[in-house]
DNA sequence: AAAGAATGTTACAGACCGGTCACACCTGGG
DNA sequence: CCCAGGTGTGACCGGTCTGTAACATTCTTT
């Protein structure tokens, strides 16, 4: 009926898709699992027989949820091979994408909302997940050359997570409609105080600690434009 | 038991105290009416004469989250005023407390994100407030004489919210535990491109559009140690 | 003291939830 | 063919949830 010419065979799969679908939709305690099995095309038995309980119906999406994002790092790495700088700016277009889009944010960030307590088994794969991809962010800062990679990082991952739960709490027209000009104005503010790419134009002041980088000036790929474009 | 020395008569208060308590401590969908009465040390029948229905006992709470907000922002105004850069400053330095805090992050985010209904009573008021609080932030931001004050707000409402659910998601440990440095190192960006406090230095350039700020180099309160303290 | 409003108490309705049981069904491989 | 394992079906259990009804009690106000 919801799906015409044959579902795949396997009903597992099916469940777990079905569930990230209502989990995403309504949230995962406002769906039953007799909902999720019937949408599913199946039936709560076998839900049962494949997932002992719901909350480990809940870690099987959030696993297949990183999974796939997994896969989408891969993709900035193929798509711009030895090209951080890049790979950072996919990464701001991806994550506007996911800020906006259908509007429910992270699966993963909803998830440890919505599950307070802190004994849930979801917590400590999501906790896991979250700090993979804050490294992970790191390291490709790192290779980018910038200096406060870390901070950067940080910056980054707050602002990310900050568009996905605002596109929620204010709306669409809210702050994360801004997102990409103030990502790349971030990573413009923190990249130009590399390690000096291209020529430095100047030195002012004979250095001394030169701590504070310069915001912009000139990015090496259309991160130049991200203060001026913006607004 | 609970509360020794006599609770304030009227049962009212209590109920919306104590719902705001167990809401954010167990989640909106976490908690039963019938437990909230008992711990409001009354009962679930009048529970019901104040609020029609759980959704309205919700967004009493909400709207009073609201009120202590605003009462917030008022504080920021008398302890600085006439100094909105310090405001400003002391915004970031309360954003850390409430990113920190009892690691629950904001009600009204979480509750945007719990109540994923786009029709719930409660979405139409935490829209509407947040909104006021981006444009509360673009005021402050405006009256600081910051360029791109609109871009600004933006970015900061983003960074808080993200500390906020990273928090919860990402753990203490995580990038929230940075958002001071970071909120600071943003503002310091955005606020040396604004209109030249004290003596601009020198003019490099001859000015031209001068659409990008330069970083840091001197805020008017404590936000030129912003990139250099951090980390 | 009396009237009236607010509150407490108990029980209940109706719905939904997560989870289980027993049993029938199908399908594929020896 | 038959067997075994995965699957479908419907009923069911115990629990919790929101929300209500009827009645008793206390507090406030006049």
């Amino acid at each position: 009926m919801e799906d015409c010419a044959a579902a795949p065979p396997k009903p597992r799969e099916r469940i777990v898709s079905t569930a990230r679908d209502l989990f995403r939709k309504h949230g995962i305690r406002g769906i039953g699992v007799d909902a999720i099995a019937e949408l599913a095309g199946t039936n709560k038995m076998t839900l049962y027989r494949h997932f002992g309980s719901k909350d480990d119906l809940v870690v099987a999406c959030l696993r297949e949820v990183a999974r796939e994002v997994e896969a989408m790092w891969d993709g900035f790495d193929a798509a711009h091979p030895d090209d951080p700088l890049a790979q950072l700016h996919a990464w701001v277009r991806c994550g506007a994408e996911c800020a906006g889009g259908d509007g429910r944010g992270c699966d993963m960030a909803n998830a440890a909302v919505e599950l307070a307590e802190s004994d849930h088994p979801a917590r400590g794969f999501i906790e896991q997940f979250k700090s993979a991809q804050r490294d992970r962010l790191a390291r490709l800062c790192r290779k980018a050359g910038i200096a406060k990679a870390d901070l950067l990082a940080d910056a980054l991952s707050l602002l990310l997570e900050g568009a996905r739960v605002s596109r929620q709490s204010a709306g669409v027209e809210g702050p994360c409609a801004r997102f990409i000009a103030i990502g790349e104005a971030v990573i413009a503010a923190f990249a130009s105080g590399a390690k000096g790419r291209k020529q430095p134009r100047y030195r002012r002041r004979a250095a001394g600690p030169a701590k504070v980088p310069r915001l912009a000036a000139r990015a090496s790929s259309r991160g130049g434009a991200a203060l001026k474009g913006a607004r």
